[in-house]
DNA sequence: TGCGATTAAATCGCGTACGATTTATTTTAC
DNA sequence: GTAAAATAAATCGTACGCGATTTAATCGCA
């Protein structure tokens, strides 16, 4: 028998948990500076690759509900980085939207964003190849949830 | 110009955020079925290999501090899972241990661990490269955070 | 047309994570 | 021996994630 007992280290579940927590701790001060959250940094990085989605299209790519992205946009609305607007359409439906304000932080993120991406001291293909792997995990594990 | 955008999908940081959420997903049902959330599995698991850690030990195997790790292991108390109790030796310290109830679980955690194996879908190797891979990542990510 | 089913957000409660601080104990330096 | 420094947990407040439920709007179809 090679092993007995498994324990964390043997756990790729575990490697997710703690790899997730570090770089949350990494982003975390860089973040604060700009009064943001790691979740909220997301929504931003969404909206800048496209602005304008709803609720459940911000949802449906970050993997998140609505019990959690509602509160969540309506502290970056109060800090005036987006609009919170019911469409005129289908008025179930909230658009979300950058302000100026919102806008205009994609170029102070990009400094974190090179923090962090130093920190990871991968080089790019590297990077690019855990990434594709992690995402198949996840969209894997994701398929085969009830 | 190979990338004038990026978005959320590029991001290593997100796989990994995302693929957590996608496992935690996993976890949680089967997980309730024993009373337990997913760091509170954790905490079991690592007794399971070691019983009798100080809050201390397990901060730095789980990677967490005592104000999460505190209240966690109150509550595992309260389950009946485990015992915390003030060092003799060291006042300052609280040794944690399983009790019999906490000890039992483990065979009842098989099956949870089994059905995550079998939702993840890798072959041990690649299971095992991959965990690697991630618990490398965090190192290096935890070695340049200040 | 109308009414049950469906859909989209929002609300609520609980359990993490973590920065900041506090409390209690032990170590140290003198 | 004792006061200052260091160490270990605990406490507190904020912001996620998410199961469960609720509210409101739209859809489907007889």
């Amino acid at each position: 028998m090679t092993q007995t007992k498994i324990g964390t280290q043997d756990m790729l579940c575990f490697a997710l948990y703690s790899a997730n927590n570090a770089i949350n701790r990494l982003y975390r001060p860089l973040l604060a500076k700009l009064g943001l959250t790691y979740p909220q940094y997301l929504v931003l990085v969404s909206l800048w690759s496209e602005d304008g989605k709803t609720v459940g299209q911000l949802g449906r790519e970050l993997g998140l509900e609505s019990n959690t992205l509602t509160p969540l946009l309506k502290r970056m609305g109060e800090g005036g980085l987006i609009t919170r607007k019911r469409s005129s359409q289908d008025e179930r439906v909230v658009e979300v939207s950058l302000t100026d304000k919102g806008r205009a932080m994609q170029s102070e993120a990009g400094e974190v964003a090179a923090c962090v991406y130093e920190a990871m001291g991968l080089a790019p293909d590297e990077l690019m190849e855990l990434r594709d792997r992690v995402f198949q995990l996840r969209d894997e594990v994701a398929s085969r949830t009830p």
